[in-house]
DNA sequence: CTCCCTTGTTTGTCCGGACAATGTGACTGC
DNA sequence: GCAGTCACATTGTCCGGACAAACAAGGGAG
């Protein structure tokens, strides 16, 4: 009795533009990404050599492994020794963006809004000095902001951001999320290091998000840097817990 | 004025062994990341150009280049074109392990212990036979387990595993993290998928937890895959947020 | 003095090849 | 029938070179 084994190396269409600006490996890589994520290329199949493949496309081998890196990088296939190389089976979604709340809400379809409660500049107290790396008492911007989905309170937002970073207008925060301004303003998001904990709202803060007082909440703080190293934003935010939660993927470190 | 930049180029003692069987690009990335660790690599210095590199090194570029990759990837070093490539500035720790708790606590000189309160085979409900991806009805390990630093408990852990896949005793269990035990069995993690939330504590987890009643939990449940996309382990747990947070590092995924 | 262009430096991409390490499967000897 | 061994397939590592693209700084024109 045959068993019907899903481990095929699977025949696949695939063709590099010699002429774009893209590069050839990223251009393969995407092409195989898109095979993946359609199915194409089914889960276990087996990915055909390095070697034949380069030759099939055209390419060398090294520009085809870099291709191939990339997406083991990103966890959907895994290459074995003398085996090959095959797509995973789990549905790997994506490692965890640093995503702002509104990109979130606005990929999962529910229509963020965002209340600016107070936009001002103030003194940097020690704790906010000491996480933005600047003078206690400096002045920094802040911003306080209730986001809402569906027109319900999701969140309540603290940032701090140092002075004479980026130009920001409340009308500006009020239509779209506030990493989305820092990027168009030419900062380069690096990395984010983040505290996710949970404590009892405060009669103020219930109040705020709508939630009986005592209820839970799911805290988040967050610094994040840019890629010289500078802090550039510091947030504390609140979320609801009865309706908000973190999902995310993770990837073993090899 | 002339300004104190922090931007030189530094000298560096870095030597490889042909010898070793470890790759050389792992021998020269590892140096370079404990030079970074031990603060002979300041941040924002230059790493010098890599043909010089290599030229010093008796390497080639590519093998140079691929040590140094491996830093950009982990966050340590960002690389610029015409410029060259400079140490990040911000403490970068690491970018959430696929870790277990017990291996955190133990990372934090906490001295962990465990009470396993369960350690049954049950037939799997609905939900932990969608989530490990077996028949509905099968049989399942189930382990239930109290996590304790200092003598008090911190977590309440619940784990399904699929039957057959390791063997594990009571004791083990007590000694060590169960991903320690799965790693041991052969077991490579591939990838998990995390939710975190907060709710109120039922009487009965703030009674096993040492909570007041109505405390707030921080709640995390993962599915755990190894590298054939095989769900392995599907777990809920439940933390006391007054002693409990979850800290991690994000890259942005370039 | 200011602005623009040129020039040089450095990384990004790509090639073609070579040998080593490892896992698979078939073959052989017992 | 079984176990050990050998050959094969495939990825891992490494080399040396070539050209393109982006950025910074200096020099020249206005």
């Amino acid at each position: 009795m045959p068993k019907p084994e899903v481990d095929q190396t699977v025949p696949l269409q695939l063709s590099v533009d010699r002429n774009s600006p893209v590069p050839l490996y990223f251009q393969l890589s995407q092409q195989l990404e898109a095979a993946i994520e359609h199915g194409v290329l089914t889960p276990g199949s087996l990915l055909g050599n390095e070697i034949e493949l380069a030759g099939r496309l055209g390419l060398s081998r090294p520009t085809v492994r870099q291709a191939i890196q990339s997406l083991v990088d990103k966890g959907l296939l895994v290459r074995r020794r003398g085996v090959g190389t095959q797509v995973v089976h789990s549905q790997v979604k994506r490692p965890l963006e640093l995503s702002s709340l509104y990109d979130d809400l606005e990929a999962a379809g529910q229509r963020p809004a965002t209340q600016v409660l107070a936009h001002t500049h103030v003194p940097a107290t020690a704790e906010v000095a000491a996480r933005l790396g600047v003078g206690e008492g400096s002045e920094v911007r802040c911003v306080e902001r209730l986001r809402l989905a569906h027109g319900e309170p999701m969140a309540y937002l603290c940032n701090f951001l140092p002075t004479g970073l980026l130009e920001l207008e409340t009308g500006q925060l009020e239509a779209t999320g506030l990493y989305r301004l820092m990027r168009a303003a030419g900062i380069t998001l690096h990395s984010a290091r983040q505290t996710v904990g949970a404590r009892a709202a405060t009669p103020a803060e219930a109040e705020r998000l709508g939630e009986p007082a005592g209820a839970p909440l799911l805290t988040m703080q967050r610094i994040t840097y840019d890629d010289t190293g500078r802090a550039v934003e510091y947030g504390t935010h609140t979320y609801r817990a009865s309706r908000y939660s973190f999902e995310f993927q993770l990837l073993v470190r090899s």
